[in-house]
DNA sequence: CTTGCATCTGTAGTCGCTACAGATGGTAGG
DNA sequence: CCTACCATCTGTAGCGACTACAGATGCAAG
């Protein structure tokens, strides 16, 4: 019989909205560790469920799992880690800054495209021409 | 021996800054013909070099090699195909607006996070904090 | 003759999942 | 008691778009 404390992988899915397919992923490459079972069954305590709430908000930061890595360990390492975070954290906004700038960059030419073919002259698409060149 | 009027693989890597094994992958996938010949040796002529660089400048909108493929269709038979151009530069810039509208958000969180980090106060990491909720 | 260069083929690795296939066990309904 | 369904399990393969080898080949210059 499994602890009420605990639950199961579906709960936990449901709970961080993280798929249970990456739940097992997750684990398979260490971010999150081998848990309890019973029987075959691997369940979670609010500790695991707070370890995954962790490394989504991570991830919807766009922080790669190797760095998510590093600041779970620094997060429970405590102490001395915040400049060490900090550091991991505005090196990630100035790759977000980068890809927002080239998604600019993109949105501009395509609203050009996007206008060039609706303005259609006869000989044909301007659009296709434009990255023909 | 080779006409003068076709170039090697690795000319037209520079030419279009594109990689040579970028280059192989696209002729495998059917995105470029399998290209003439002499000995081992593919060789590209300007059709060759203007048909490489088409899809390098429509990655470079973001355009997924599928739709590349669906492009380089249009743009050879010419004709009715404007429409269908479009359509597709339309979702393509939908899809590139959503894209910078997340990154905004994980900016704006990443630069309130820096700066919570850098007004370090005594207990602990307000960064590391506010991953962990 | 050796060194270096460009090219070749084929395969495997990257990142972060996602999608199966096929097994297992428990509960609920007929 | 049998069947159906459900959640879970393991293991592997696929995605997109490259990238990175390893190891072979052939040619020209020093």
């Amino acid at each position: 019989m499994a602890p009420s404390s605990t639950i199961p992988i579906g709960e936990l899915s449901r709970l961080t909205g993280c798929n249970i397919e990456t739940i097992r992923y997750y684990e398979r490459i260490g971010i999150l560790p081998v848990p309890v079972r019973y029987g075959r069954f691997r369940r979670y305590d609010s500790a695991g469920v707070r370890r995954l709430s962790f490394v989504r908000r991570a991830r919807e930061l766009g922080f790669p799992l190797d760095t998510v890595r590093t600041l779970l360990l620094l997060a429970e390492g405590g102490g001395q880690s915040c400049d060490q975070a900090r550091q991991m954290a505005e090196s990630q906004l100035a790759d977000v800054i980068a890809k927002r700038a080239d998604l600019d960059r993109m949105a501009a030419v395509l609203g050009d495209l996007v206008e060039a073919c609706g303005a259609g002259d006869a000989g044909g698409c301007a659009l296709l021409e434009a990255l023909s060149d």
